[in-house]
Order: C-alpha cells, then sequence, then structure tokens
DNA sequence: AATGAAAGCAACCGCAGTAGT
DNA sequence: AACTACTGCGGTTGCTTTCAT
C-alpha cells in the first residue's frame, strides 16, 4: 500500500493565504462535526486544501480562544525564561500560555525577543568586556546550554517545579488542540474568525460528509465537547453543558443559533 | 510620491512520534 | 516486528506591510 502525501499538488490542492470563504468552511465544519480526521476533513467541508493546511488554519488561527498580538511584559519575560530552559520547544511554551499559539510564540521570538536578548547581550559585553569567562555572562551561558536541555526529552522544566506565576499553569491550561463548538462562547474573536462563525449560519451546503458525520446527538457533543474543552472557564461549563445540552444543536440551524446566543449570554457575564 | 530595505507574519515542508493492523 | 496512516512539531520560506530615504 503506497501512502499518498497529505499534502500534494497532483489532486490540485490550493496553497496559500486563506480566503474567508475557505475559512467560513472549515470552521462550519468543524463547529459542526469535530475534527475527526484531518486527511478527510477537507473532502467532506468542501474545500480544495489538504488536511494539515485545514489543521493549521484551525489551530492557530480559528479556533476559539485564540489570543491574537499583545503580548503583556509578563508573557514576554515569561516565553524568554521558558526558551532558557526548554529550548526551541515552542509547543511546550505555548502550553504555558493559553490562547497562544506554537507559531505565533515562535514568530514573536525571532522577530522581537531574540533581538531584545541580542541587545541585552551586546550591552552587557560593552559594559563588563566579559569576553573570556562564561561566569561573568550568565545569560550567554543560559543560551549556550539550551541545546543540551533541547536534546534531553526528560528534561524537568524547573520553572514547572516551582511555578509562582498565575501566568503559567500548564496543568490547568492544556492548549487543547481540539477547541469546538462551545469555545465559541468564550472566545476572544478575531474578526476572521467572528466573521467566519456567524456566517456558519447560512452555510448548509455539506455534501457527502452528512454519510460519514456522527449524527448531532446528545452523547456526541457532549463527550466531544467535555473531551476537548478542559480550559473552558469552570463558570461557563454550566451554562455550556450541564443546563443546556437539550438546547444544545438539536438541529443544525438551532446549533449554530445556540452558538450565537451562548455567546452573547457568556459576552454578558463579563460586562 | 516612489522605491528599496527591513520587519512581521501566515503558511508550507519534512521529519518524528504514535496508534492501529 | 514491520508496516501504514495520521498527527504534531519545528524550521523555513515567501508574501505583505511598514519604515526609511
Amino acid at each position: 500500500m503506497v501512502r499518498t502525501p497529505v499534502c500534494s499538488d497532483r489532486s490540485g490542492l490550493k496553497k496559500g493565504t486563506w480566503t474567508p470563504e475557505e475559512d467560513r468552511k472549515l470552521v462550519a465544519y468543524v463547529t459542526r462535526y469535530g475534527c475527526w480526521n484531518w486527511r478527510q476533513l477537507p473532502k467532506f467541508a468542501g474545500l480544495q486544501r489538504c488536511g494539515k493546511s485545514c489543521r493549521l488554519r484551525w489551530m492557530n488561527y480559528l479556533r476559539p480562544n485564540i489570543k491574537r498580538g499583545n503580548y503583556t511584559k509578563e508573557e514576554e519575560d515569561n516565553i524568554i525564561k521558558l526558551h532558557q530552559s526548554l529550548g526551541n520547544r515552542w509547543s511546550a511554551i505555548a502550553a504555558h500560555f493559553p490562547g497562544r499559539t506554537d507559531n505565533e510564540i515562535k514568530n514573536h521570538w525571532h522577530t522581537k525577543l531574540k533581538k531584545r536578548i541580542q541587545q541585552k547581550l551586546d550591552n552587557h559585553d560593552e559594559k563588563t568586556e566579559c569576553s573570556n569567562s562564561e561566569d561573568h555572562c550568565p545569560l550567554q551561558h543560559n543560551q549556550d546550554t539550551n541545546a543540551e536541555v533541547h536534546n534531553n526529552k526528560n528534561h524537568v522544566d524547573p520553572i514547572l517545579i516551582n511555578q509562582s506565576s498565575t501566568q503559567i499553569q500548564a496543568d490547568s491550561w492544556p492548549l487543547s488542540p481540539n477547541s469546538s463548538l462551545s469555545d465559541l462562547s468564550s472566545m476572544s474573536l478575531d474578526s476572521t474568525a467572528l466573521t467566519s462563525t456567524n456566517s456558519v449560519l447560512e452555510d448548509t451546503s455539506f455534501g457527502p460528509l452528512e454519510a460519514h458525520a456522527e449524527p448531532i446527538s446528545g452523547n456526541f457533543w457532549t463527550e466531544t465537547f467535555m473531551a476537548e474543552n478542559s480550559y473552558v472557564p469552570n463558570d461557563i461549563v454550566p451554562l455550556l453543558v450541564i443546563e443546556d445540552l437539550e438546547y444544545f444543536c438539536p438541529t443544525y440551524e438551532e446549533e449554530l443559533l445556540s452558538q450565537n446566543c451562548l455567546y452573547e449570554e457568556y459576552q454578558g457575564l463579563f460586562q
């Protein structure tokens, strides 16, 4: 059996920037059916994309609760600390920052933080002229040890051992790979995602997926929801799950209306 | 206003890890 | 144990935007 490439142009798959229409289709599909198989998903969602591309788009931009930009000083300091201890393990670093993606943190590191550190190093070198003793260059020393740490998968993150920062709560904030429907009510929506989500209301264009998708039932949504949304704030869970199982998606249109209602309710909680 | 350089960012690619058979 | 199918990760690319001249 020959494995077909996950990403291939031979079948005319599209590459490059995602259009709002593609976003809408992806959000609509994942919102309704979840990510049961990324490789098959584009076919059923009506997308001329490879599964990998769909996954990336969802994970980095369309997934609910994504935070974009506006890094706080505390976040940046923590990224630097974590990078010193974890090296380039961006997903591990991102796990400490709810709503941040590994890709964005990686980009932020390369475009901002790395330069900042380099400047500090340069300044430090100028002031101390510590060219021959690493004992006098602790930051440099830390960077030098990164490779060693990076190569040791069993390395225990010292920051995790004695973690006092509220920003860093690896256990309580795993970066869920599969946030779904219910998170829509708690997400900090970027404009694209919001547009896409709202547009879902009008999208009934899925074709052959019906044959493959799970029927929408309480179990389907409950199980998916509970499994995939461990980081939904506790006070939202009852609103979304316990009280609203019936209310939750008895039909597609009602489901989508529910999302909007829940989103509005959630917004109301914080006003 | 035009243009080239630099910075920022979204997306792609290839590899590693893992589950299933 | 060997192989396939799939997911996830990190490195990298290249397009777009911003800035400087």
